[in-house]
DNA sequence: CTTAACAACGCAATCGGTTGCGTAATAAAA
DNA sequence: TTTTATTACGCAACCGATTGCGTTGTTAAG
């Protein structure tokens, strides 16, 4: 029980060379059925299990993914990961799974360290303020499939899984116009993030749309971290012409300006109203209950998941699919009733 | 820049042997300064990239940590990762992360794929109905660390990472109780699970010390699933003697609970108290604020990490340290005013 | 009966490090 | 100068598979 038992072992026992026990494990065509069966019933009686260090060395792959998302505890990313984790594990694959926090240094570390240890694939969401991707370079030189997933890049040979972010804000937008909202805000998260950039497209495009005048104090750059709840419920009171719509990048962040702004006295919807995104579960928690575009998290998850191992069967040809977009959806609930 | 080069190349052009060239990458005593000098600018020069598969096979160890929890999109056990990460990261080991979707099958293939893969150390948040445990024999056999966090199990030579359920499920009911409640209710998850069987104790050590009595109708196994919202409120609104304390095991499930009481015009906490668990972002978010218990998650992950790495440093002896309990608070909110 | 064509397996190199042990070289002690 | 330690490396086995190529025994075709 202590001795692990090698291929060695088997072909001594059997008689056999070690090529034949292998390729008879790994039902290689040019061993018989009854070698075969001989190898395997042996293996199973001695309790034989594969060294996948071996296997990997051999190989040179690792039958693992590299994932590298900003933060492991938010509901969005954990939902997704729940999905790829399905999908990987089904294929046969282990996730290795890391955080940036949010930090370029930090995801310049992760890439270096899951590329070391020898990822098969790579599935990225950028961290808030990336800006140069040289850390992605070895996997793209070295042809290992790399996906961006919701927080993206266009890199070469890289494949996007987003949604359509610039629609999602307009639709939000356009919403918030038809209950009857003159005055809007955006809140969105950094803009250098294709996510809050284009769904500040979005909200652009929906007041010109409707010809409502859009400046800078139609949208706040924050963290939506709930440290900004404090400046940003401040710009809100005092604020010369009342917002009385708000559309806000993420649920989260929504709820807690919610909850800020009824401190403040101020009624949702009749005073304000509000549409956040994600359609986490605390959308539907919260009172009023939150409107909010539906981002299918598990299901982008389950996508990203397939994409990978795809690629990695050679089923798909890298430069096929640059870009999926899933499609959302507005959900309407008691933030914005008219 | 494609060929890979190896210690072999590296040694051929310095003139030593391959062996040289390992030690004085290792920083191996037995090896002059001059040489390791030598070595190292040379394979900086060369941009050498050590090859962990061979690593791997000749150590016999991987430098990762495989992680099973029951489910990654909770904000628990997201949270936990989180913390977990951070560790193993600082420390040079990387997670492999699987969810066991609550399903002991799932479980089983986890322990074993992760075995197989050759994780150094097993960290485990068992399944809601997991009740055999021989998926970890091959761990314990092997001495691979294995610890239980939150769900745990007590095997021999494994050590446990939990806090004082059934304390913290007292304090949560002699809250209610000291609030004025006189007729309370205990909702939880599979009994078979020491969190939601200890917690339960504590609700019944509760009532005890206070002369209520306990009986069938005082308690409910659920999954804590929005599905079982129905039947729970259901209950509740049946019962002949009316609830007027609720204890729900997770602050998710009481958030939905509440709002399908709020539903049936339950006023909160006028007509009935609630007490939550764990302390999750939404407990005061919603309307009212939850009071509930603090479940230090994180902190929790940080413990557990560093747990794993001192034991995989051979710093702390296994047996010494068998069940690691942090501590826990009681958060008062709104829920349970008087 | 010969020979071509397969089928079924053995050989041995290879993947890229790690490490116990042996040894040459230099230094210190006798 | 010879002996004894030490220091600094080299040798080669080892970790446990995978795989290209060559070889043998059979079978079918000529």
């Amino acid at each position: 029980m202590d001795k692990r038992i090698t291929i060695y072992d088997l072909a001594k026992t059997l008689g056999v060379s070690a090529g034949t026990v292998s390729r008879s494990l790994n039902d290689h065509q040019s061993i018989s059925q009854k070698t075969k069966d001989r190898v395997i019933s042996k293996a199973n009686e001695l309790g034989y299990k594969t060294n996948k260090f071996a296997v990997n060395l051999s190989k040179q792959k690792s039958n693992t993914i590299g994932v590298i998302v900003p933060k492991l505890n938010s509901n969005f990313m954990s939902t997704l990961l729940a999905g790829i984790e399905k999908i990987a594990n089904e294929a046969g694959y282990n996730l290795i799974i890391s955080q940036s926090l949010e930090s370029t240094e930090k995801e310049i570390i992760n890439a270096k360290t899951l590329y070391d240890s020898g990822v098969d694939a790579l599935l990225v969401s950028l961290a808030y303020d990336t800006s140069n991707f040289d850390h992605f370079a070895n996997y793209i030189r070295n042809k290992i499939p790399l996906i961006f997933i919701d927080r993206v890049q266009d890199l070469t040979n890289c494949s996007n899984l987003i949604i359509d972010n610039r629609l999602a804000g307009l639709e939000a937008t356009e919403h918030l116009i038809a209950q009857g909202c003159k005055n809007l805000l955006y809140i969105g998260g950094n803009l250098k993030r294709n996510v809050y950039s284009e769904r500040l497209q979005g909200f652009k495009d929906a007041l010109e749309k409707h010809q409502l005048d859009f400046n800078k104090t139609h949208f706040l750059e924050t963290n939506l971290n709930p440290d900004d709840v404090e400046s940003v419920t401040q710009h809100i009171v005092n604020i010369k012409k009342p917002i009385d719509g708000l559309f806000v990048a993420s649920d989260n962040f929504a709820a807690h300006i919610m909850k800020a702004l009824k401190k403040e006295n101020y009624k949702i919807p009749q005073d304000i109203k509000i549409v956040g995104f994600n359609n986490d579960p605390i959308s539907e928690l919260i009172t009023p209950t939150l409107t909010t575009i539906n981002y299918p998290g598990y299901e982008m998850g389950v996508l990203a998941g397939q994409s990978v191992i795809s690629q990695l069967n050679g089923s798909i040809d890298l430069h096929s699919a640059n870009s999926i977009t899933l499609r959302h959806n507005l959900i309407k609930r008691e933030s914005t009733l008219k």
